[in-house]
DNA sequence: TTACTTTTGAGACTCAATCTCATTAAAGGA
DNA sequence: TCCTTTAATGAGATTGAGTCTCAAAAGTAA
C-alpha cells in the first residue's frame, strides 16, 4: 500500500500537482479492486465508507489519474465511463457480456500488429485504441 | 430514392411498425450523406430545411433504424452517438483523428478472424464489436 | 509566519438523451 | 368511405453523467 502512496506522489509531482488526502482516498479506492467501475460507484463507495471527498473532486481526481497513466478509462458506449487501476496490468482490451455485464480482458499480439499496419496504410499516428467485443458469455448464451 | 422508401417500408413492416412521413424524412436525411453525424445534427438539418419532425421523433426514429439494420450507430466515447446509413456499406471499423475529427473507415479480414478466435477461447457468442483507432491523421501529425 | 497558488466543496449548470401524456394519424375492417 | 383500434407524434419536462463557479481551505516555498 505504501507503494501506491509513492506512485501517486510521484505522478503528481511529475505534473507539478499537489499531493492531497482527497487524491489519496480516490486512488486508494480505485486500487482496492480490479473491477471496472464508473465514477459514481467510486464516489459512493468512498462516501459510504465515511470518508469525505466531494463528487467534483472524485471526478477531477480520476481525470488526473487517467492523465498520469495510473488509471485506464474504459468507454463502453453506454454513457458511463468505467475506470480500472493500472497497478500491475499490461495493455489489454475487453470482451463484455451484454446480458450480465461481465467483463473479461483479452490481449492479442497479432491484432496489435495488424492495427499498426492499418495505421501505417492510412498514415495515422495512433495514440490510443478501443477494441471491445460485445456478446453473450458462456453463462448467458 | 424510391429504393430507400421501399427499404424503410419493408423494415418497418417486419417489425410491425407503421410507415409515417416523419420516419421517411429522418431516413432520407440520413441517406443524404455518408458522414458520421450525431442526432442533433440530423435533427437540425431537418429543422432548417423547413420540415417538421420533433426532436423526440428524430431520436426515436434513429433507434428504429438502428434496430432494423438500416443505420449503424457509432460510439466514439465523447458523449454523442454518431450515425451512418448502411445503404451500400459493408462492415467496417473506424480510424479517428483526435485533432481534426476526420473519420476514415477500415476493414481487415484477419482481425475479424482473430476476434472470432478470441470469442471462442472465452466462450462468448459475439453480437457486435467496436474497434476504433484514435490518433493523428496525415494532415495533423 | 507570510504570501502565493492550487485544491476543494456545494450546488448550479450543461447537454445528450429519454420520458410523459394529450393529440394526431396509420391500418385494417365493415 | 367511415369507424375503431392502436401506434406515433410533439412540446416540454425530466434524467443523469459530468462540468463549472467561486468562496473557503490547504499545500508550498521563502
Amino acid at each position: 500500500m505504501a507503494k501506491n502512496v509513492q506512485l501517486l506522489k510521484d505522478g503528481l509531482k511529475n505534473e507539478g500537482l499537489r499531493y492531497t488526502s482527497q487524491r489519496q482516498i480516490v486512488w486508494d479506492e480505485i486500487c482496492k479492486t480490479d473491477d471496472h467501475r464508473d465514477a459514481e460507484e467510486i464516489y459512493f463507495k468512498i462516501k459510504t465508507s465515511g470518508q469525505k471527498v466531494s463528487r467534483a473532486t472524485v471526478y477531477r481526481t480520476i481525470d488526473v489519474l487517467v492523465k498520469n497513466n495510473l488509471v485506464r478509462k474504459l468507454e463502453l458506449g453506454d454513457g458511463r465511463n468505467r475506470y480500472e487501476n493500472k497497478l500491475d496490468s499490461s495493455h489489454h482490451d475487453h470482451i463484455v457480456c451484454i446480458q450480465c455485464g461481465r467483463i473479461d480482458e483479452f490481449m492479442d499480439e497479432n491484432i496489435e500488429k495488424l492495427q499498426d499496419e492499418i495505421a501505417k496504410k492510412y498514415q495515422f499516428k495512433i495514440v490510443r485504441h478501443i477494441h471491445q467485443l460485445f456478446g453473450l458469455c458462456r453463462d448467458c448464451r
